[in-house]
Order: structure tokens, then sequence, then C-alpha cells
DNA sequence: CTTTGTGAACTGCTTCACAGCC
DNA sequence: GGCTGTGAAGCAGTTCACAAAG
């Protein structure tokens, strides 16, 4: 009988930040690190980076600290990077084509492999090495690609209705960047990527500088 | 003597969510609307809006519910929405322009004041509205205009040398898309629009489909 | 002596349940 | 009856401190 843990989200949503900064610092020939140097780097407490990686497993060495390319391996087999992950675009605005045209030149891990939009007048135009398609075409693209990630940049009025789509063709995450919360069904995860929200956290962190603190 | 009270993160992060939902449903017409409603569509379990909301005062009635514009603009007035914040991109690749054109459509309480690039080439250029100009016009740009946002949409290896040059010169908040952690005094806020970041995390919840569990 | 891995204490957020008010 | 506001209970994540290992 198999034990089974339950990884924090908060561990889950930290170990991109480690892989992406492990990839640099293996690009900089080092190959050993602490949590100590690595929490400076990614600004994360060092005992927190031990926890997050104590779940996987003994990943480092007492005394030693972590192999650089033997963790940053692992974290990748653990988030699911030891393949590739094909992944669609439906919105072919302005910001979805700089998305599109931003990962044919640095994407790793997920490749675009179709782009869709409503509007006729776009069908057929290029955009990061792929023709833009109609939206019908997309069950079946998602079918043959067995692709279960999507982006979605189009406007709020469409999102939802795009969404029940790419969920009912068995899209299981979205990248949404339509300034909506999109509802989906509790296997479906979206994050949401509308740059508003950070911008207004921002903001309320900026007015009460210092002092996060509210009342008088 | 003031009494101040600290208000969590988490509630923070999440007002810009209620924020978002309520602008819809206002231009629906809703005068009124309960926790259990809102819940439902920003997919937020009614007592912690009402826990959230609560920190700010008694923002709604018993036995009635929520006035929207009331809430709406309550929120606006805690995010400090209540005026526009100017803020400045640097980094004019196909990212950083869409962003730019993006902005001046639908952008509220944010507007861009100034677009920044290092590449000779690109000064003078036309885009969201705005001249490209040389990373020199920055400080006093900053300065005129008191901007404390900064987009930043340039390549890694630039990205840290830049954060500097915008914290020096009293740049308080910092969306990044760059693929790296930007390292930043205490008092300066960053947040990582990095889209790989979130691309890995679907990819990990994806792959653990269902049982977010490890181990075996 | 260094640095990891980890139980225990602590902190903070969420959930619960209900009193207070409409 | 309906829904908010809120103390109390419960839970999850972080911090601490140190034993274990190189």
């Amino acid at each position: 009988m198999p034990f089974r843990i339950k990884i924090p989200r908060s561990t889950i949503e930290r170990l991109p930040l480690y892989y992406r900064c492990l990839n640099l610092i293996e690009e900089h020939g080092i190959e050993e690190i602490s949590s100590q140097v690595l929490g400076v780097r990614v600004g994360v407490d060092p005992s927190v980076i031990r926890k997050d990686l104590a779940w996987f497993g003994e990943l480092g060495k007492r005394g030693v600290g972590y192999n650089v390319t033997y963790l940053k391996e692992a974290i990748a087999r653990i988030l699911g990077l030891d393949r590739e992950w094909p992944f669609i675009l439906v919105g072919a605005g302005k910001l979805g084509m700089a998305l599109a045209e931003h990962n044919r030149k640095y994407g790793r891990h997920f490749h675009l492999v179709g782009v869709f939009d409503r509007d006729p007048a776009k069908i057929g135009l290029e955009v990061g090495g792929m023709q833009i398609r109609p939206m019908e075409d997309m069950p079946l693209l998602i079918k043959e690609k067995d692709v279960k990630i999507a982006m979605v940049a189009v406007p709020a009025e469409e999102a939802q209705k795009v969404a029940h789509e790419l969920v009912k063709n068995g899209i299981k995450g979205i990248l949404s960047y339509a300034p909506i919360t999109l509802s989906v069904p509790p296997d479906v995860l979206v994050y949401n990527a509308d740059y508003n929200l950070d911008l207004q956290r921002l903001a309320y962190y900026i007015s009460n500088e210092g002092e996060q603190t509210w009342g008088e």
C-alpha cells in the first residue's frame, strides 16, 4: 500500500522560481549551492527551501549543499518538465501575437501548436510560426496533439465562452490574460495573468508604504 | 494614539479580484450582492470575502448584502485607485509594445507616461501613443511625473541592471516580465509576470492530476 | 566545521458557528 | 427569514533549533 503525501500549494508555487534560478546558476558554471546562497538569489528563506525540497526526498548532501544540475533536473521532473508540453493560444490580438512570438524565441518545455481566433479577417495570418486558424478547428487539434494547456488572450466578453469550449474539449490548465474570473470545473486549473491585478496590488502597497496597516 | 491593524497579505491579493468582478456586476445593473453570490462569481468562499472586507469597516448591510457601487468604490479607495497612477515601461520588444498598446486601449487607473529602450534603432518609434525614448531620459521623467511603478520587459541579462536603475530613481513597484528573480531593497515590491512560472505550475498539477500527492 | 533534513513551536489564514441587525 | 460581522476553533505554512551526515 503506497503512502502518499500532499505537497503544500505554496511549495509548488515556489519550485518554478528555484528552477528558473538554478538554470542561470548552472550557466555560470557553479556546481554546488547551499540553501543559504540559493535563498538570497530567489529571495526565499533558506529553511523554506530546505522544507520545500525535503518533500521530494533527500536531494542535497549534508555539509555540502545541493548539486546544481542534479537539483535542477529533479525539480524539472517534479514539475513534469521532463517532457514537452504542447499548448494552444486562443485570441490573436496584439497581446496574443506577442506571446506567441515570445514563445517561439524563448519557449522551452512548452511549445505552441495552434493559434485560434474568432475574427475571419485574421485566419491564415502567420504568428509565432503558426497560421491563425478558426475556432472550429480547435477540438480536432486538441485531440490530435493531446493538448492540455491553453493560453487565453481574448476580450472579457468572449473569455468565458472560450473557457467553456476549451474545458469541453479536454483542456486542464488555462493561463488567462482576460480581465474576468473564469468559471471552470474543479479539475481545471486557471491562472490569472491579467496584469491589472498585479498593478492594483502594487498600488495598495505603495499607497500604504512601509506600514502595511489600516485604521486610525 | 491611532490604532493600526495589519491587513493579511492574502486579503490584499484578493481585493483586485473582487474589484474586477464588481465592475462587471455593476455594468449588468445589479445593485446589491451577497457574499454568497459574489463568492460564486470570484471563486472564493463567502466567509473569506466577509472576513476580507471586515478589515476595512462595516461595508455591508446585515440581512441585505453589499451595495455593488459602494463596495466597488470602497475597494478602489483601499487599493489606492481613487487616483491615476502613472507608470513607465522599460523594454520595447514585441511583448513590451503589445503591453503598451493594450494599456492604451483598456488601461484605467494606470496610464503609461513613458517607454524606454536601450536599442538606439528603436528611439523615436511610436508605441502605445508614446515615442520610445533612450534610457538616459528615464530619471528625469520619473521625477517630473512622480512615477512609482514600472513594467520591465527586457531580456534576462539586462533586467537586473534595469531594476537597479529604476530603484535608484525612486520606483517602488515593479511588474517584471523578465525570466529572473530581481534583487531589490525591502521597500520595493516586485511581481513576477513571467508566464513560464505559471505554465510550470500548471504542468505540475496536470501531471499529478486529481491527487496533488507525492511519494509511493 | 558546514549544511542538510526534520520534529516542535509558532504564526497566520481559513473555516465554523452564531450573535447582531436588517 | 436572510445576510453580515466576528470571536473561537482548526489547519496549513513558516520559523526555529538541533540531530544527522559529510
